[in-house]
RNA sequence: AACGGAAAGUAGAU
């Protein structure tokens, strides 16, 4: 059985989820570690479906669940935002007296907030017996991800309040959250303290600082953050094109763009979006066109569906609403 | 042997 189960997980984490469900189907004895890596698996590859089949299967068979099994079924409702079968699964936990757990509660601050729940959030936020980073993080990240920016951040400062310190997750978190209400005051705060707490050097934190003062208006502080930097990879590029972009720079966001590939980086999907934003914003309908070739033919990238969308928003942003037309009309996806 | 917070950081329109 552990032998079995570990092979599920392994070809799960390989992303071989037809592989792990071959060889669960093949295994003699499966015992509740078994299940709960399958339905883990299937939780973390957003097929929420399969894995509620799972747990009816294995409710059928007689086997029953423990908090692994229900952290990963809350997280397949979750990823989808499925509230309603997220609260029948809150149901069965209640019902076990498993809602006390700190991975559980959690999981469950963390549905109903990606849900936008925030009223039986922080209901339960506030009776959870036990809370960690983790718990104030689902909240955060929440708030953030629905705009609420200031509630997010109120937070943000309640959790240092209450004596936990911040890491990656949280900073991120935060950061976006004055991104998306442009608190540039807030943002310079955090900065500090990510300097204080020696995450600056961080890839992710960095291109988010980037994000977060372009966001908040100062193009400038995002160069700043850049020119200060280690190391930097396509995202912390990209998010530098993506700053000049918002503030109407396209000579600024080309230079980084060559720049990035004198120094031996390769433009990715989203890079060429950041580009064409940029085009965009400038009215520079021909260098957008220039690009959009570009991407197949220097870089072997597919244009895709959002690509096409920039165009058609270069191109009608430009006057030109005719042959933004015609673009929508031959597109090889389906217009969103 | 299985589990929680980042769409793990960057992009369009509104």
């Amino acid at each position: 059985v552990f032998v079995g189960s570990s092979l599920i997980d392994m070809y799960a984490k390989c992303k071989r989820l037809d592989d792990a469900h071959r060889i669960f189907n093949r295994l003699p004895k499966r015992n509740v570690v078994t299940w709960s890596a399958l339905i883990a698996a299937y939780a973390q590859r957003g097929c929420a479906e399969e894995a509620l089949q799972l747990f009816k299967q294995m409710q059928q068979e007689g086997m029953q669940p423990n908090q692994v099994t229900f952290v990963s079924l809350l997280k397949a409702c979750s990823g989808i935002a499925a509230q309603d079968r997220g609260k029948w699964i809150h149901d069965q936990i209640i019902e076990k007296g498993l809602e006390v757990d700190l991975y559980i509660g959690s999981t469950l601050v963390d549905l109903y907030a990606k849900c936008g729940d925030f009223k039986d959030a922080q209901v339960l936020f506030d009776r959870l017996p036990r809370r960690d980073i983790a718990t104030w993080s689902a909240l955060i990240a929440g708030y953030a991800k629905h705009g609420y920016g200031h509630e997010a951040l109120q937070l943000f400062q309640q959790m240092a309040q209450n004596g936990l310190v911040p890491d990656r997750v949280t900073f991120i978190c935060a950061l976006q959250s004055c991104s998306s209400i442009a608190a540039h005051e807030h943002g310079k705060q955090i900065h500090m303290q990510i300097i204080k707490n020696g995450f600056e050097s961080d890839l992710r934190i960095g291109s988010s600082l980037i994000d977060m003062y372009a966001k908040c208006g100062s193009l400038e502080n995002a160069c700043v953050v850049f020119d200060r930097s280690t190391k930097r990879n396509v995202v912390t590029w990209s998010a530098m094109i993506a700053g000049c972009a918002l503030h109407s720079n396209y000579s600024l966001a080309l230079r980084f763009f060559e720049d990035m590939q004198r120094v031996g980086l390769e433009p990715n999907c989203v890079t060429y979006l950041c580009l064409l934003s940029a085009c965009s914003h400038a009215g520079l309908v021909e260098e957008g066109c220039v690009y959009f070739k570009m991407m197949r033919e220097d870089h072997g990238l597919a244009p895709t569906l959002v690509h096409y969308n920039s165009m058609a928003d270069l191109l009608g942003r430009a006057g030109f609403v005719n042959e933004a037309e015609d673009l929508v009309e031959c597109l090889p996806f389906r217009p969103d």
